[in-house]
DNA sequence: TAGATTGTTAATCGATTAACAATC
DNA sequence: TAGATTGTTAATCGATTAACAATC
């Protein structure tokens, strides 16, 4: 459909155009133009358009663009037209508070299972999802369809249970590990990094900043 | 101590920088020049260089960097010689996988107070830190020193609490909700968003551009 | 000293912003 | 038609990479 070659740049941006069109939409706004969504969003008009014409010209001259179409295009680029099924491998705190979270399976993304090594978990549910254990997991995988898996599991465990998942045909994972698996595992392989110490860190190094400026 | 006006792309890579000296550490090696590091990491150690330059001179012609002494100044840098106290307001599934989370109490992010709305909560203690009732809020921001508040709130409880916070003082932000409150808040409010939905929808982006390839 | 590697300046590359012709 | 606003090209800005003199 469109070209690869869309710059990282600009496909970080895309989900929050998608959140702010898709408030637009609860609010019922029929049509906007890139100058009143550059002040909604603090971003200039220019880049608006500069980035929606990566995929197709969405917008009409004289009008603007159409939010619900826009939001619907948006929204089939990033792959959200359609479900998405996902299992967690690690089910501590974290994995437990991404099955109870409602709105990514709103979005799309369907946990079906939870794994872990821990045998207390084995057969506990959450939100009516099953945690199995971690050595059923290549027969799991063979048997059903997992597009995503999201690795919620120390990095000690992390990086061996990765090759596990890519061996047995895993090509996305969302990684809570703090290691970056993209560079030990095969180009083809997906990983979505979301390093929460790394960002609580930078907190901290603005946080130090203001601090030194009295 | 060092100069403001540095990059937030410079920003961004500092805590990878440390977590890479951090596994040097473990592994007892002594010194490491760019051109090592670089190869570990991926990334140029032109980069490396001028990054680290930004912040001084680390480094030593012919030999390279000391990796306790350069991990100690970064962590320097980001805040890390400090203890830093943390609240979370919202103790559903995510507040409470935080709070429950050792990693950010080792590197200085110590939580002393989860806060909700839910009176059932009242009381509950994680991790032996007590849950208390929102409305007691800006009494304990002003009994008690607070330098960050993890708001982990659904978004239509969280801009309105982010204010209460605010007015009560509070300078530092750890945003789960899906919102942009630095847009929302005064300036000197630190805001650091974690849209963990943004995330799985880049992951989704890249999916569906993988899938389109066969 | 010779070799290695930094710190730093200069060159390149990419991303953002501005400008404006096309067009609804 | 006139006005508004896009799509797109050109100009600017900033970040990355390359090169090399300084120096340990």
């Amino acid at each position: 459909m469109e070209d690869k070659g869309i710059s990282r740049a600009v496909i970080k941006r895309l989900p929050r155009y998608y959140r702010y069109l898709g408030e637009l939409l609860e609010d019922h706004v029929e049509r906007i133009s890139s100058g009143e969504l550059s002040e909604r969003m603090k971003v200039t008009a220019s880049q608006i358009r500069q980035d929606l014409n990566n995929f197709g010209g969405f917008g009409q001259q004289g009008y603007g663009y159409n939010v619900a179409y826009l939001h619907d295009e948006i929204g089939k680029i990033l792959g959200l037209n359609r479900n998405h099924n996902m299992i967690i491998v690690g089910a501590g705190h974290l994995g437990q508070a991404l099955a109870n979270y409602g709105s990514f399976a709103r979005s799309g993304f369907k946990t079906v299972a939870l794994f872990d090594v821990k045998p207390e978990l084995a057969g506990k549910t959450v939100q009516n999802i099953e945690v199995h254990m971690i050595d059923e997991l290549p027969e799991y995988l063979h048997t059903h369809h997992v597009e995503i898996v999201a690795l919620t599991l120390p990095k000690s465990e992390a990086v061996a249970v990765a090759d596990v998942l890519v061996a047995n045909g895993v090509r996305a994972i969302w990684n809570f590990a703090h290691t970056d698996l993209n560079l030990t595992l095969p180009h083809n392989v997906i990983v979505e990094n979301v390093h929460l110490s790394e960002s609580l860190m930078r907190l901290s190094y603005n946080l130090t900043r203001q601090e030194e400026q009295k």
